[in-house]
DNA sequence: TTCGCAATAGTCGATTTCGACTGATAGATT
DNA sequence: AATCTATCAGTCGAAATCGACTATTGCGAA
């Protein structure tokens, strides 16, 4: 029975799913996991809503079963979670984090690949971005011109203005270090 | 006796850091800490540099002790480690990956606070991350200034740009909200 | 000078997270 | 009709992560 499992970033994700309406956990993952949700672990998730469950944000509603699959447990939000919910919504928006992003750390240490190497993965980078960067962008063009309302793909528009702008910072990058104007010490600080 | 715990963020963190001088963990905890490396667990660092040693990428170079405080131990990049690094540098930065940050999880429902509390919300977040582009640049001026190499800081330079780009777009969405032209549906999808 | 407090290092049991396993059903293939 | 495969749902022991605890030192205040 988890106790310190409230501080998930899974938590937050869970209650706002419930938010738009009651599900069974394995209706979650999918959910979860085709809103780009990456790899989430089915074990967690279960851990992550019995944890909810204990602390009363979320509420077994019942159970449903199709053909004789394993019963599935449905669960809503309950007043509590919603409050919760709206509190760690306001307080992570209000206060920035630095957060750390696998490519950040591994752009602190660019100078290992040395120029060449940087400038090769960079650009390797740059290219699948950019194909991603197109491909986002129309899927989300059709997603609005289908009628969802923008407010339901507006984090789609944030991670695109992000993706795209560093796809721009590497464009600088990789120049830079082509032109000689950033250069990669030898050894040592 | 870790085993799995070769995939961890950390890894990549601690090889990064073997790489420019051997130190013991405590060491990499504060240097780690320093260069805004958020809350890092003492026990998992110790849990990671001996899995580390495990799959022979690190090795034990000696022991130090000052005063008689607790003997450090202080550890070294061995040759397959260096080449792990570099593999584990090149491959991060080919692959853009998805980063699920805090942000993006809580933008995903912002219809949660109703129009006014997510302008309320956005607007605070503004202020603080433009106090912070403003602080950090300015730092990044200074340190650069003081002859450290560019190399060394283009991860902030990176980040900097990131938070820009963000404010932009808070900017943006806060502005719309206002006009009208993005909207907060009252009742369900 | 003595007390308290922060920093130094590290250990280890408790908690959380993972992922392999189970076992059933619907649809496709031969 | 028999078999094969993908999807459905969830459980549980093993592995990873956490954070409370220990013990020493050095500094500033009382």
């Amino acid at each position: 029975m988890p106790r310190r499992a409230l501080d998930n970033p899974l938590v937050l994700a869970v209650l706002g799913l419930l938010l738009e309406h009651p599900t069974h956990p394995y209706q979650m993952l999918t959910d979860l996991r085709s809103r780009g949700g990456a790899a989430i672990n089915r074990g967690t998730l279960y851990d992550v809503v019995e944890a909810l469950v204990a602390a009363g944000w979320v509420a077994p509603q019942g159970t449903e079963r199709t053909g004789n699959r394993p019963e599935r447990t449905v669960y809503a939000l309950t007043d509590a979670g919603h409050d919760e919910l709206v509190r760690r919504l306001d307080s992570q928006i209000r206060t920035p984090q630095r957060e750390f992003t696998q490519f950040l750390g591994a752009v602190a240490h660019l100078g290992a690949l040395g120029p060449d190497g940087a400038v090769d993965a960079l650009t390797e980078r740059a290219r699948r971005l950019s194909d991603r960067i197109e491909a986002d962008g129309d899927h989300l063009a059709d997603v609005v011109a289908s009628g969802v309302p923008r407010l339901h793909v507006i984090e789609a528009e944030y991670a695109l203005g992000q993706a795209r702008a560093e796809l721009a910072w590497i464009g600088s990058i990789v120049d830079e270090v082509r032109a000689g104007s950033l250069t990669f010490p030898t050894r040592e600080d």
